[in-house]
DNA sequence: CTGAAAGCGCTTACAG
DNA sequence: CTGAAAGCGCTTACAG
């Protein structure tokens, strides 16, 4: 087990200070030719590798950021991270990425611990719920973008979609094609602002068409496909006027329609269905299924540049808000004129 | 701008040395109750929290681990990542997660810029197959273990399937079904030992077998929907013989799908397709795909025990293997009799 | 059980 | 352009 080398072992070797090997290594231009050439030469012999956390101890910086997401199963959040990564590599940042659930109401201790290892700025999805780690962030000043949602906070910026014009945008679609009766399937809404936001913007929408009370299923707990399709059913057996099924999620929507198929239900001739967030497969079911494309990539390369903007160059860090795009496919038609 | 609190602070309003300070925190059973009472309030009252850089610095570990993904678009890599965090977490270790491409042949920069950032062991999905990475982790014994394949490498230890053995299995499921004409689409070899053991084993495999020489077509670039389609076009001319098409990932094999719906190819009566690694989706595609399930989630967990093992308590990391489970689908038929 | 002191390896004013 | 020296904040033998 051999030590790693010092700047002092590669200052003896190479005949010359540690202050001398630290500058031929970060700034070059700062040492004259020979005696870099001496240094470098040195340092490659020793198989020199810089200690990290020395350097950050010194120079109070890491480099590192922490990236929070709710899950990477999901293609959406997987996306970003790849975003995020892309300019992060190339400016010399590496990044913990951190998977936290969909709660943000208890996320502090995860967050925190991220923060105990050395990440200096933070990159997290969805509005944060947890005061106490509102609070940490504001205390100790850390650059921190809120991504996915385009949300109003007065301390945290954010870079994203606003869900509830992007919900407003699917229902259009329904309403402009004669759909009425037209029922949400929702995550469950507790700390997670996308799922709020979606049904706020549903509710307030159809409280002013339809002939009864907006009709949401909201999911109790973390939803997968088994749940998208236990609360269609539900849905269904309750509201059998129902012509049309908006899905917050893609993997509800999949539940729904992995369900209607099982029950012989025709989509989009018996029943227009709609999901969110696009993903590569969405053109490939069966019926190919209509949702909102939210450009988690983009998001995720803005933030990057904003984080580092501010750790590096001190600019303030600006909310942007980016609008998804609607991808109408096969599982949407006209509703039924008569039931 | 106020600078973080530090442990002489700390020390200072609770009336104790520094070393007290740091015990207190790290080692509670070593201090006296109402010391460390005392200490512990202090810290509270002045919103304290360890300098990371400091610690690691000094105790020479950061218990932070790199986890190195050829893309995380895939659901099997996820499923590995959330794996790996989920024992790591509650271990006390972060983790930087990297998205670094498939081709493992050029990894070593993006990979040493994780050491230089204080990563101190190493798991990497596949063969590590650039040399420089594998003399830097042998110099500097970083605990490392290659995941997804069970590799036979003399140097670092492996956890995962045996790709060869995985192939066999499905290329049995197709032969026994009676299908002779088997073409296998791979992606690109370079620097992927999946797709090269994969390959392998079908050309060992279907030598014996066929009329031909086996059908293989390797895609040049790294994969997508539309590559898997073009490559089955491509095939189809060369060998409208072939019953049975093999794709060595589910990317592949949705294109092929994709492709047979759009040329009216039914499958599975004109033709079997199977796809590699399971993923949610799988049975809900219309015909549903046939694929082998790579246990990644279990693999992740399985790789974090063994690093924190090693690094904690200095327990060799032991190779495993673990055997994927066959998914037969309806994507899958006997082979036509008469052509 | 507690404290004084050394030192982890680096970078950066400060001198020259 | 280069070096000697200080110090980042923590932890841990070493004494007592």
């Amino acid at each position: 087990m051999t030590r790693p080398k010092t700047v002092v072992e590669v200052a003896k070797l190479a005949n010359v200070s540690a202050a001398t090997v630290s500058r031929a290594l970060n700034n070059p231009e700062s040492v004259r030719g020979e005696l870099r050439q001496r240094v470098l030469h040195a340092a490659q012999a020793l198989g020199y590798t810089s200690n990290p956390a020395a350097a950050a101890l010194r120079k109070r910086r890491s480099r590192v950021i922490a990236i929070v997401v709710p899950s990477l199963e999901d293609e959406t959040f997987s996306r970003m991270v790849n975003g995020l990564q892309s300019v992060l590599v190339g400016q010399g940042y590496a990044s913990f990425v951190q998977i936290a659930g969909f709660d943000n109401t208890q996320v502090f201790e995860t967050v925190k611990g991220l923060f105990d290892r050395g990440a200096e700025a933070l990159a997290i999805v969805g509005r944060i719920g947890d005061r106490r780690l509102i609070e940490h962030l504001r205390l100790r000043m850390i650059p921190t973008v809120a991504v996915y949602s385009r949300l109003d906070d007065g301390f945290i910026p954010s870079i994203g979609i606003d869900n509830k014009k992007a919900t407003a945008k699917l229902l259009d679609l329904l309403l402009s094609r004669g759909h009425k009766n037209i029922a949400m399937i929702a995550g469950t809404t507790r700390g997670n602002d996308r799922q709020q936001a979606r049904v706020k913007a549903f509710r307030e929408i159809m409280s002013g068409v339809g002939d009864t009370e907006p009709i949401v299923h909201e999911i109790e707990r973390h939803y997968g496909l088994d749940d998208g399709a236990a609360a269609f059913c539900a849905t269904r057996r309750e509201h059998p006027e129902v012509t049309a099924v908006m899905c917050t999620s893609h993997m509800i929507a999949l539940g729904v329609l992995s369900k209607c198929r099982e029950q012989g239900v025709r989509v989009p001739e018996d029943l227009s269905v709609t999901g969110f967030d696009d993903f590569s497969f969405s053109g490939l079911l069966k019926p190919s299924l209509t949702t909102l494309s939210v450009p988690t990539r983009e998001i995720g390369r803005l933030a990057a540049e904003a984080l580092i903007g501010k750790l590096d160059h001190e600019r303030p860090i600006q909310s942007l808000e980016l609008v998804p795009e609607l991808m109408i496919r096969d599982s949407v038609s006209r509703a039924p004129s008569k039931r």
